[in-house]
RNA sequence: GCGCGCCUAGCUCAGUUGGUUAGAGCAUCUCGUUUACACCGAGAGGGUCAGGGGUUCGAAUCCCUUGGCGCGCACCA
């Protein structure tokens, strides 16, 4: 077999593609196909949005599954990553519009009607979806993509469907007439989740509705107090209670007098502002909670869906923005003396994540899921089921429970849980799943129906139609992890690959996700959605800021890939990340990983290019030296911390290992050590492709491409993972860690004496009865620290014109050809001794110390005892070489 | 208001249940003889682990506290 030429510097752009086209074609990314395979490991993608291309974040994702499934797919298990987009309803729909708009069409909405506004939506999200699976597959990352999903494709639809039903059967599902969250631009509700919080400066004012009107409150939306039918105070406030119960009619100008109860509410804080609230109903959700509970005061909506007051506002409102209805009003209540108070102040208010407005409170007529209705067969509500899940495990099976990493998160779910309301489902967008709900115009009858009905169930009355509105996305995104997988029939899928086993997300979508994904899995499958998940943080910039549009230092991660290769900008995200914090994303990071890919490259090519034959060493070959004994020792080790470590996820730590093992041992010294001892072959292919296979879950192309070049004849995708052998020769490691730092020292005392490296110089070591180790390795110190003379003897002086050092008790001492500068070697070897003593004084203290032997485990005590003896040693040896420097 | 995270070398970050003279990468300085690699090699400098207090034989690590940065939730009459 002839040579194998590699190139000099690595290829990634020239080798990638065709690389994933070989894995893709040989079918292992189906699990199917993984014939030896037997128990399953399954990650479900977060569906990206198909609001446009991938960023940084996603290929953030994209690293993290795919070292975790080709760990796992090597690791001998069914692994498999289930692909999919998300249609993403009011995120595509709002981005579609904009887009619309800055082409001229001012309202998309009226001037396409429905259809065609579907149309060129659907249109945009096909094309995005495209452009995100080729950046899927640019990421290397291993879908079985023979299981490619949509939240939104017909196999999808079906279950959201079914959920539904079942939901709607069970009377979790209901339509309710509530205060939610509208976005006036979007012309849709929001969910509670979905609000974005931002501060803003406001004006609190304080006022009474009329004079005669005993009780002053405070607000900062003065136009909703058009609407107000009570004053809520606490029974307990001395001031008021006597009011309790009591109406008062007032005019402050609306349609009609406001007739206001004076109602008392436990709630309400007798210390704060006036001690009594204004009660609007129709605009403030807490304020409708009172309202349910005191029916009687009534229901005034001042502010309509287009944001501007309505004619219950009366006539001199009718019409206005709020803002200049807010005002009008203020100014009425200034002329007519009723304003007692103005304080500037900042509040938080909501905006739509998605359409970036303001969000009104309005009362109006939506369906919401009920979370704490018990339900029937199962006997608890869904948000008992949502905590069930990460403490005691779902149905109090300790097998269902789910992990969270890192730990702190599974606090902040439940916390959330705890606050969590009845969840608003509808949208009065039209890009999402249809309300499956038809109602008869005839009969009034309101019935569920999965295909389009031809007459009403009841009445036989062909005058029916649908519910206008769509469903919230994470209604259908919250199903994935099963609709993926075939549900609502009971496919071989299902029952093969679920529950999943881990879930990655960012901790930003923890509660919008994540919960609802355990909400609708415990309900719908009677189990969980998948076992571990792992929270990462967001990617930010070199600054620490958030990446985004509209501070335009966004990164496009192909053009990164483009650059630099795809294994780089995979190691640069998993290299120094921790679970759940944020990281610092930047070019030289990722330059630093392709210098690396391109290291490894080298390594290989020179293991390639020494040898006639490249190949697969298939058994640990026998260790002829002692440099061989310590590499396979320390690869051994490199195996165990590296399994271990991505077991524990995490993989910046595994990565952390390998790096020093494949640069540092592997690469510094055993190739530099093998050049001197040569016949190596074996050992170092052995290792080679041992660190390949440990290498592939992080940098699968390069691991690939190399591994290939050794004739593997099989893809290292589906080769075994490494397992580490139990021998542990921990003496010729620790002989070999003294021999590495005699030609630290060696390399240190020519570097400190000005020696020119091309210069052959002598050293003399006195080495005690470490002589048969340093006369064994002598050819490699020679070699490694570039000496004519080199000689070892057991006992002896310090030679005249000479430098000296002590490692691990030998004395190594360098010659010089013309005079030593002996003051400033006097001053060197002094300057060690006072650091070697003050190290000494520590350890004498600590050892002296009665409650320090009384306390510490033995095995400590050891340990410091035998470091204060061989610094004694030490430095009684540098006083001699002090001496004999006079 | 309640809660969480972070503060370790100039920069970005590791640091596992408390136990080597606290580590890495980048940057900096000095120097380039090698059977792969200058996207490289050899050597070096650089830290009161944010401040204070405590627990302990022993603290970067546990507790309290102060300060700074960031975040979540609630309130927002």
């Amino acid at each position: 077999m002839p040579k194998i030429e590699l190139s000099k510097a690595y290829d990634a752009k020239g080798v990638e593609d065709a690389i994933y086209q070989k894995w893709e074609e040989s079918g292992f990314f189906n699990p199917d196909n993984l014939v030896e395979a037997k128990e399953p490991f399954v990650i479900s993608m977060p569906p990206p949005n198909v609001t446009g291309i991938l960023h940084l974040g996603h290929a953030f994702e994209n690293s993290l599954m795919d070292v975790e499934i080709r760990y796992q797919r090597m690791k001998g298990r069914k692994a498999m990553i289930v692909p999919g987009t998300d249609h993403a309803a009011v995120a595509t729909q709002a981005r579609v519009e904009d887009n619309l708009r800055k082409e001229g069409i001012s309202n998309p909405r009226q001037d396409l009607g429905r259809e065609e506004l579907l149309k060129r939506i659907r249109e945009y999200a096909e094309n995005s979806k495209s452009v995100i699976l080729s950046q899927i597959r640019k990421m290397g990352t291993s879908c079985d993509w023979s299981r490619l999903a949509y939240t939104f494709d017909e196999k999808r639809s079906e279950a959201v469907n079914e959920i539904f039903k079942m939901m709607y059967a069970d009377g979790l599902i209901y339509k309710g007439y509530r205060v939610i969250n509208w976005s006036v631009k979007g012309q849709s509700t929001c969910s509670d989740d979905e609000l974005e919080y931002i501060d803003q400066k406001t004006v609190i004012y304080t006022f009474k509705y009329s004079n005669n009107f005993p009780i002053a409150i405070a607000t900062t939306r003065p136009e909703t107090k058009l609407g107000d039918t009570a004053v809520a105070v606490n029974p307990k406030d001395d001031r008021y209670k006597q009011y309790i119960g009591q109406k008062f009619v007032v005019d402050v100008g609306a349609k009609a007098p406001l007739t206001i109860t004076v109602i008392a509410d436990d709630e309400v804080d007798i210390n704060y502002g006036t001690g009594a609230v204004g009660v609007t109903p129709a605009h403030s959700p807490v304020d409708f909670e009172m309202y349910q509970k005191n029916k009687e005061i009534g229901i005034i909506p001042v502010i309509g869906k287009d944001g501007k007051m309505t004619e219950e506002a009366g006539v001199n409102y009718q019409g206005l923005d709020v803002l200049a209805a807010r005002e009008k009003f203020v100014a009425w209540l200034r002329k007519n003396n009723l304003l007692i108070k103005e304080e500037e102040s900042v509040h938080s208010v909501g905006t739509s994540d998605r359409f970036k407005d303001v969000v009104e409170a309005l009362p109006m007529e939506q369906w919401f899921i009920d979370v704490n209705k018990k339900i029937s067969n199962k006997g608890r509500s869904l948000k008992e089921l949502m905590r069930e899940a990460v403490t005691m495990g779902h149905n109090g099976d300790a097998s269902k429970v789910i992990s969270i990493t890192p730990d702190r998160f599974h606090a902040i779910y439940l916390h959330w849980i705890d606050n969590l309301r009845d969840w608003c489902i509808s949208r009065q967008i039209w890009w999402g799943h249809r309300i499956p709900v038809w109602y008869c115009d005839d009969c009034k009858e309101v019935f569920y129906s999965d295909v389009n009905p031809v007459m009403c169930p009841k009445c036989r009355s062909k005058n029916i139609h649908q519910d206008e509105d769509t469903l919230d996305t994470w209604f259908s995104s919250g199903a994935w992890t099963f609709s993926t997988l075939g549900w609502p029939e009971e496919t071989p899928d299902l029952l093969t690959y679920h529950p999943t086993n881990w879930m990655q997300m960012g901790y930003e979508i923890l509660f919008f996700w994540m919960a609802r994904m355990i909400l609708m899995t415990t309900y719908a499958l009677d189990d969980i959605p998948f076992k571990d998940v792992y929270i990462h943080g967001m990617l930010r910039d070199k600054d620490g800021r958030k990446f985004s549009k509209s501070l335009g230092n966004g990164l496009d991660p192909i053009d990164i890939i483009e650059k630099y290769g795809t294994d780089a900008l995979r190691l640069s995200l998993l290299r120094g990340t921790t679970p759940g914090n944020d990281m610092r994303f930047y070019e030289e990071k990722v330059e630093g990983a392709r210098n690396f890919v391109n290291k490894l490259w080298n390594i290989s090519r020179f293991i390639i290019q020494s040898s006639e034959n490249s190949r697969i060493v298939a058994t640990q070959p026998e260790a002829k030296t002692l440099a061989d004994k310590w590499i396979l020792n320390k690869l051994n080790s490199v195996i165990a911390l590296t399994t271990q470590e991505i077991d524990k996820y995490n993989f910046s730590g595994a990565s952390e290992y390998l790096y020093d093992f494949s640069w540092n041992d592997f690469a510094d010294w055993y190739l530099e050590i093998s050049k001197v001892e040569g016949n190596k072959e074996e050992i170092l292919f052995y290792v080679l492709q041992n660190i390949l296979k440990l290498w592939h879950p992080f940098i699968p192309f390069v691991t690939e491409e190399i591994y290939q070049t050794l004739g593997a004849g099989k893809l290292l995708m589906i080769e075994k993972w490494p397992v580490a052998s139990t021998s542990q020769d921990e003496a010729s490691r620790a002989e070999m860690e003294i021999i590495k730092e005699i030609i630290a020292v060696i390399r240190n005392l020519r570097s400190e004496n000005k020696i020119e490296p091309a210069k052959m110089v002598s050293v003399v070591v006195i080495a005690g009865d470490r002589i048969k180790l340093l006369t064994e390795q002598s050819e490699i110190i020679k070699k490694l620290t570039r000496l004519e003379k080199f000689t070892i003897l057991a006992d002896g002086q310090k030679p005249a014109n000479s430098v000296g050092a002590v490692v691990g008790g030998v004395q190594i001492y360098l010659e010089l050809a013309g005079l030593i500068d002996v003051e400033a070697e006097k001053k060197r070897v002094e300057k060690e001794i006072a650091e070697s003593e003050k190290y000494i004084k520590g350890l004498e203290v600590k050892l002296g110390n009665k409650e320090f032997l009384d306390n510490a485990p033995e095995e400590i005590i050891a340990k410091e005892n035998e470091k204060l003896s061989s610094a004694i040693e030490k430095i009684k040896k540098l006083k001699d070489q002090l001496s004999s420097l006079v």
